[in-house]
RNA sequence: GGGCGUGUAACAUAGUUGGAUAAUGUGUCGGCCUCCUAAGCCGAAGAUCGCGGGUUCAAAUCCUGCUGCGCCCGCCA
């Protein structure tokens, strides 16, 4: 609790010179407690039981005597060998809602650290629909996203589109020379499309895809047609404009369709930047240039080049190719012109990556280096696979991010249904959308992204506690307590804008009112450091816990009892409901005004 | 074979700049709607934190060996 820390820090550090105690690093041990129950923040004294040749616990007394205790240092103890600093819980109150604890803006509008960041994210190459696997990494990246603008930073989020190269001309030359009937005869075997996306590019268009990548493997056709495929991506690699039109054409109803499902989501970017712009442009030929004059630069036989990152560390495959021996680029040379390109527009910038790029990004990381330049923070995550194994499309083990959102929304309408059948159907409607949005992006971004993650549809649509409808109910609950206290014909807007005396105020307040009001004050502490590690389960962890601390006060602390309104109470309230609302926003929940 | 990551209750997870009695949800068992939305709340049972060693006043957290799982080791993207 940093806005506690600014208070304890000089009279702890008073109180330990006093005692003798020298140890640079105490600030650095002086932590969060770990007992909850114990305080907000905790000093473990074993550290100078040698020094002083005194019991930890003895220590830790000695040091509560000496600390005055009154305003924001509510209550002091020594417990175990540790020294413990609650909060005022008066204190707290009065700084909460004097707003001198910042809520933030999830979309950026109130812009205030200075800090240029670029989140490149997704950049799934276009040739088919979203699934659930591929999604991890847009609600990461989205998710960060949306947690860097309510931090105050200023945020650009980039798709890198991949316009150029085998996947793109296969689709390329599928659309060109195969016609429907061919496709279907090809693909006989496999289920058709459902007649839900029969209309949507991604699902119809990568039917092309697979049938050509069927025909690669099919020996009698593959070699004239591998050659004409061949000629196509030697073509956009040299830039040849004809060509990376016919891609352009190729791919992008197919990205259309997939930023649509992304919109659905809740997911959307600032800018898309084409992988081929590089070659175009020159940037990649002047890189191949200058990494040809680096020290640890190497020839294969072929002409083909490469650098020995071995010689910088490099651990395991040590010789990095940027050149072919036909002199054309590959794709993590243009990644890094790519890379050179957004660091002279940011200050900060990130990847989310999957953790098969592991390799790769590590190569792209040392050239940067090497050429003098930063190495980009990257977020990596597992994959995500279904209890039958690994997604893939070509085997049919995929659920589709569409297919999902459907079943997510009729899930949701059913439960709405049965609970507020007062409700119109165009509401109901509404909230199911919603709730079936946000519940998919909770149950992923809940995680962490190292970890493997096992798609089940019984996780997805549990809509209980832990999910982001019970987030969303908890704040729907605090908006319609403000309107019931309107029905009965109190000006909410006067209360909530009024200046409370709290000086007089009974110091015990409820226990659950205390602890909502604790964790209101670490929201920014977690978002802060869920930012700075990249690791969003952290932020989502304390929206659910705040969500769950409003229900404790929800059931202790009546706001509207017996026609007459708890001043204190209601701006609580007033105060948790914003709370959520930011926060939800920075994880991609909606807030709804009922459900 | 080499590199990187991961293993926490029946299940799914949180917690790793070392710090107290390892937290939450599902599921199981028991309780709470004449009372601001029960998608909720309260309580109970349930864990040798993969296994062995080491460092430390203190290890789920750091080091090391083993082991299960995942990813990578293309002049592919």
């Amino acid at each position: 609790m940093k806005i506690l820390r600014m208070h304890v820090e000089p009279a702890l550090g008073a109180a330990l010179e006093s005692m003798g105690i020298e140890n640079p690093n105490w600030k650095s041990m002086l932590a969060q407690s770990r007992e909850h129950s114990q305080g907000d923040l905790s000093l473990p004294c074993f550290p100078f039981a040698k020094q002083l040749g005194k019991s930890p616990n003895d220590i830790a007394e000695g040091l509560s005597q000496s600390i005055e205790v009154g305003g924001a240092i509510g209550e002091i103890s020594a417990t175990g060998g540790y020294l413990n600093f609650k909060a005022g819980a008066i204190w707290l109150a009065e700084q909460l809602l004097s707003g001198k604890v910042r809520i933030g803006d999830a979309f950026g509008n109130k812009s205030d650290t200075g800090r240029q960041v670029l989140i490149e994210h997704t950049s799934a190459n276009p040739n088919g629909p979203f699934h659930v696997g591929r999604a991890r990494n847009a609600i990461l990246g989205d998710t960060l996203v949306r947690l860097h603008r309510l931090l105050g930073n200023e945020v650009r989020a980039e798709y890198y589109v991949d316009d150029m190269g085998k996947q793109v001309g296969v689709l390329a030359w599928a659309l060109d020379n195969l016609s429907d009937k061919d496709v279907e005869s090809i693909l006989e075997d496999k289920d058709t499309v459902s007649t839900k996306w029969s209309d949507k590019a991604d699902h119809t268009r990568v039917r092309w895809y697979q049938a050509a990548q069927k025909l690669r493997k099919d020996e009698v056709n593959s070699q004239k047609m591998e050659q004409e495929i061949g000629k196509l991506v030697h073509a956009s690699e040299h830039g040849d404009e004809s060509v990376l039109q016919q891609f352009h054409n190729s791919f992008q109803p197919v990205l259309d369709g997939m930023l649509e499902t992304l919109a659905r989501l809740g997911i959307e970017f600032d800018q898309f930047t084409k992988e081929s712009m590089f070659v175009t442009n020159g940037d990649v030929a002047k890189l191949t240039e200058t990494l040809s004059q680096l020290d640890i630069h190497g020839v294969a036989d072929n002409g083909a080049e490469y650098l020995d990152l071995g010689a910088r560390g490099m651990k395991g495959k040590t010789e990095f190719f940027f050149k072919r021996g036909d002199g054309s680029s590959l794709y993590a040379t243009r990644d890094i012109a790519y890379h050179i390109w957004k660091w002279n527009q940011c200050d900060d910038l990130i990847n989310i990556l999957g953790e098969d790029h592991k390799l790769q990004s590590k190569q792209v990381g040392m050239t940067l280096q090497e050429l003098g330049h930063k190495i980009p923070e990257v977020l990596f995550y597992s994959f995500i696979k279904l209890p039958e194994g690994k997604m893939s499309t070509r085997r049919g083990n995929v659920v589709f991010m569409d297919d999902l959102l459907e079943e997510a929304k009729e899930h949701a309408s059913q439960i709405v249904r049965e609970l507020r059948s007062e409700y119109s159907d165009q509401e109901v409607s509404h909230i199911a959308e919603s709730v079936g949005r946000s519940a998919i992006r909770f149950n992923i971004i809940r995680v962490s992204p190292d970890k493997g993650f096992t798609f089940r549809w019984e996780e997805a649509l549990a809509f209980e506690a832990g999910s982001a409808p019970f987030i969303m109910y908890s704040h729907t609950r605090a908006l319609s307590i403000a309107n019931k206290c309107v029905d009965n014909g109190i000006d909410v807007d006067i209360i909530t804008d009024k200046v409370l005396d709290l000086t007089n105020t009974d110091s015990t307040l409820p226990k659950s009112l205390v602890d909502l009001l604790r964790c209101m004050a670490i929201q920014n502490d977690v978002l802060e450091r869920s930012v700075k590690q990249c690791r969003p389960n952290l932020f989502a962890n304390q929206v659910l816990n705040l969500a769950t601390s409003f229900n404790g006060f929800y059931r202790d602390c009546k706001i509207f009892d017996e026609g007459e309104v708890n001043e204190l109470y209601l701006q609580i309230s007033q105060l948790a409901s914003k709370f959520l609302k930011t926060g939800m926003e920075g994880l991609g929940i909606i807030p709804l005004e009922r459900m």
